[in-house]
DNA sequence: AACCACTATCTGCTTACCTCA
DNA sequence: AATGAGGTAAGCAGATAGTGG
């Protein structure tokens, strides 16, 4: 995408949309299987990401202690819904293996409630996930496993993580070529409006035009035209007030400073 | 080679839950 | 304390592509 937007926007007849580039630096294979090779929309977003954060199995801690992070049982494998034939279909026989065993840990946890429990991923796992993000928005099966293992999620939360923030680099996307838009239609609006007004000169310049010709092709044959005045420029003003606009471009012999 | 079933992954939309003003 | 809005994890449907029989 342009640096400024007034780049499109002065190139009043072309309106274009620039999509950021698409960086994906390890296609994966979903990728490659992609129809069309659709362009990926990269969005650079800040990030917290720590360097070496290691992790326990039941509670996560920065290793920086520039937070501490305990990790919420209650959300972290608890949002296992009662997975459904279909998810279980859609997975990989290791990933429905991962989900029975992550799924038995969050049955304890469970309170039991029947409705999904809403998971909230803690610091260390989202800025994780986010640097992940930066540098592949797509993910491919290993990579899935290891951040999966990293984080201590289960690799469809990883996945989903993965498809939501896809959807929200694109909605926010969105809403930028929106603004970018409207200012362009503001901008042509106004040109519009500015060539129309032209338009209407030029066509009061041209009903006027008729009484302007016949001065003038009166004009080298009586040359007293305008107060007798012979080839007085001053004499002949009232002819030359008539053009309203500068840009017009004149006829040599329409010309009363020309033909008089 | 064409067809079909299955699998994996995606997008788009929606729902349910949580947080916060 | 109640509540409505916004954010987000997760579910679901449908599309697409690869693979193997």
């Amino acid at each position: 995408m342009g640096s400024d937007h007034d780049d499109i926007c002065n190139t009043v007849l072309v309106l274009g949309l620039g999509f950021s580039s698409t960086s994906v630096q390890n296609p994966s294979k979903a990728d490659n299987q992609r129809p069309n090779n659709k362009p990926r929309i990269f969005e650079p977003s800040l990030s917290l990401g720590l360097c070496g954060e290691t992790y326990n199995r039941n509670n996560m801690v920065a290793k920086d202690s520039d937070w501490l992070v305990l990790y919420r049982e209650e959300s972290g494998a608890s949002s296992f819904s009662n997975a459904s034939v279909k998810r279980e279909r859609e997975m990989g026989s290791e990933e429905v293996e991962i989900e029975r065993v992550w799924g038995r840990v969050s049955d304890e946890d469970d309170d039991g409630a029947n409705g999904r429990k809403k998971l909230r991923l803690n610091k260390v796992q989202s800025a994780l996930l986010e640097e992940s993000f930066k540098q592949h928005s797509t993910l491919n099966p290993k990579q899935k496993q290891d951040l999966a293992r990293k984080l201590n999620l289960r690799p469809r939360q990883v996945e989903v993580w993965f498809q939501n923030r896809r959807a929200r680099t694109k909605l926010k996307q969105t809403e930028v070529d929106c603004e970018l838009l409207k200012k362009c239609c503001e901008t042509l609006t106004d040109e519009n409006r500015r060539l129309q007004k032209e338009v209407q000169d030029l066509k009061a310049l041209k009903l006027a035009q008729p009484l302007y010709m016949a001065t003038l092709t009166m004009c080298p044959s009586c040359e007293l035209i305008g107060g007798g005045g012979g080839r007085d420029n001053t004499s002949n003003s009232p002819v030359l007030t008539m053009a309203p606009k500068t840009h017009f471009l004149i006829n040599p012999f329409s010309n009363p400073s020309t033909a008089c």
